[in-house]
DNA sequence: CTGTTAGCGCGTTCAT
DNA sequence: ATGAACGCGCTAACAG
């Protein structure tokens, strides 16, 4: 195969050009370059020439760097985070949702750029090439990226990222999901409930929950399943996990359980954890431990599962908790956990869709938002209260 | 933000080229460009009056497509990968080795560009613009690929990848870890043991391990941990897994402990599980039912713990398992599980520095091979025989 | 210090 | 059916 003397003008190191193949075909530039992108009209034997040329010197193919440039494109597709890679990727929501964004972007087409810590960083953005831009699971921390895409010309496809001028939205249910989830605990009689939320914006600090704090989250779905919850249990004490990931979500659990979660909710009184219509003062009987916690993914809940067990607490018996996502547990848990299910997939699959429709008509206007529901598998971590 | 008509002749939607701030500030394409660089050499009154117009003009720097093309370079870095990307980065190793590479790359450094399934479409390669590839787990089946890449002059690092021509290999005591692991069962007094090994190659398939599929193992990992376990245990039955993952592992584990995995090490006559010295024939006493399962992989270590205890084993008690990679178990099981630590974010780093030194000096030979150790981790899911 | 010139490698007109 | 010429947007040489 590795024949090195066979071509013409065999340059010690350098890569094979069009020109090069085009040379010891005897035909122009042009020529070998419609033969070998299929396209143009040509000679069967002008082609097979051109075809043989190729073979033989080992042409590799027309530099996508140069084809880039000339055609406009690159044949790539950002995806925008605002964590770090890691973190990014842990998730198995997010692994779903780049399953199906590679899918809806289809077999021959676009690949995938990682594009981490936008945040932190919004110059990354305008290093690299890229056709078009995928933001997932952004807060408002890259609004400043947000503008250098814009000012790139680049199409932008939000995966429950930020609304914003020119922006593709892909969205998710949250309020609605979490507000199910929520009532679903209410119908079953609990009344004191705490949450563990996501992350609430690029600063990953965990913490109790203060209105200041929640009032001031950026991250969506964040704040939307959040806001779900507030329909139902406007005054659940809650903490702030430092991340969706069991270990954040056994802390947060422990915080909650171990009453710390009260400062979080009151001000000055002794009241600590809230019920939903009462009141806060009315039960401030026996336990102020929480009888359910919302935790707002599935990998927190199995964190506050763990941390709920490691103290004694049998689940749903003494203490009742959901999830959120859905994901497909792949034995993290012998639990069924109660969660809203949400079509991870599907969601970057439309995110694939979305991308192609903007490259193939650049000029459009920004599609309306597409938004994906959620739905509530009820699992064997709720139980009615006090059981 | 948007003032629109600021611009001299602000076409409708064209993007700002350089040309255009220059124009503005009344310099020359080259002089602008040296200013907006940082590099060259300028009057104070020229960088400013050119920094002002590409801040009143939104320009949003050099295109990454032209730039690229004029410097040989696109600050772009391939991932490779043979599996879909759902499933290469479902286990955890990897992505710890992704983190390092990143690490590795440094902040300023290039992107990454993940291109999966490249066994399956090795012209997704000579699409994209990259200036190094790094082949993660990859078999033989990359070798198409790798064949692409080498006329395209693009340096390879493999990580854990097959060994060939003028690739940078970042490789893994595999050989060294597995026999210690094993070597650890067999002072532990056990002789019937069963091997749930890695997929064997691009072809995702499980089923028991015979000889000849053994053979023709192909991905460097599978097969060198295979020997080294061979080494100790010559005549083991085993059970190919279809992935690194729980569910996988799973299965396998049902498989074995179920006797399952007995055609795949005899032939015709009864014999079922091996033991190490005395030959398949002595121990066909009272039962024929591992003691201990070398699992090639954490995850895969865990679905067998789970399928143990589903048929009433307990470990270590009853069953020994060993897993391989010492991953962080975020709180995937309960287990301490005895298995080898790989420093699989220092290969990833290791990768990452490889990377750089490829593209500081284009020229240079591939290094010689790095080699990375593993050490043993006694966990509490290894016990004596028989106990 | 600044402007002029010349490509990077390719795809795509427009002639022939 | 084929070749010649041009330019994508930028930067690296050289002149001045």
């Amino acid at each position: 195969m590795s024949e090195t003397a066979t071509g013409g003008a065999s340059g010690r190191d350098a890569r094979i050009r069009l020109s090069d193949v085009a040379a010891r075909a005897g035909v122009s530039n042009s020529t070998a370059s419609l033969v070998l992108n299929g396209s143009g009209p040509a000679s069967a034997s002008t082609r097979q020439r051109v075809l043989d040329a190729a073979a033989e010197l080992g042409y590799a193919g027309p530099d996508p760097r140069a084809r880039g440039l000339r055609q406009g494109r690159s044949g790539i597709v950002a995806v925008v985070t605002e964590d770090a890679l890691g973190d990014a990727f842990r998730d198995p929501i997010n692994l779903a949702q780049l399953d199906g964004l590679a899918d809806g972007l289809g077999d021959g087409g676009p690949s995938l750029l990682i594009i981490p810590g936008a945040a932190d960083d919004p110059a990354r953005v305008s290093s690299s090439p890229f056709d078009a831009a995928v933001l997932v699971g952004c807060g408002v921390g890259i609004l400043d990226t947000l503008e250098l895409l814009r000012r790139r010309r680049v199409p932008v496809i939000g995966l429950e990222a930020p609304h914003a001028d020119g922006v593709a939205a892909i969205d998710l249910d949250n309020v609605e999901g979490a507000r199910a989830l929520a009532e679903h605990l209410r119908e079953l009689g609990h009344h004191r409930v705490g949450i563990v939320t996501l992350p609430l914006g690029s600063r990953r600090t965990s913490g109790p929950l203060t209105p200041e704090l929640e009032a001031a989250a950026t991250a969506p779905s964040t704040s939307e399943r959040l806001d779900g919850v507030r329909q139902v249990f406007p005054d659940a004490p809650g903490w702030i996990a430092s991340a969706s990931s069991i270990a954040a979500g056994y802390e947060a659990g422990a915080a909650l359980l171990d009453g710390r979660g009260a400062e979080g909710v009151t001000d000055a009184d002794g009241a600590t954890l809230a019920d939903d219509a009462t009141g806060a003062d009315g039960a401030k009987a026996a336990s102020t431990r929480p009888t359910a916690i919302l935790a707002q993914s599935d990998l927190i809940a199995i964190g506050v599962i763990r941390a709920a067990e490691e103290r004694g607490l049998r689940v749903p018996d003494d203490l009742s908790v959901t999830g959120f996502d859905g994901i497909r547990v792949d034995g993290l848990t012998d639990h069924d956990l109660t969660t809203m299910v949400q079509p991870a997939r599907a969601k970057g699959e439309a995110a694939g869709r979305a991308v192609l429709a903007a490259l193939a008509d650049p000029e459009a206007p920004a599609p309306d938002p597409v938004l994906f529901r959620t739905t509530l598998h009820r699992g064997a971590t709720t139980a009615r209260a006090g059981a």
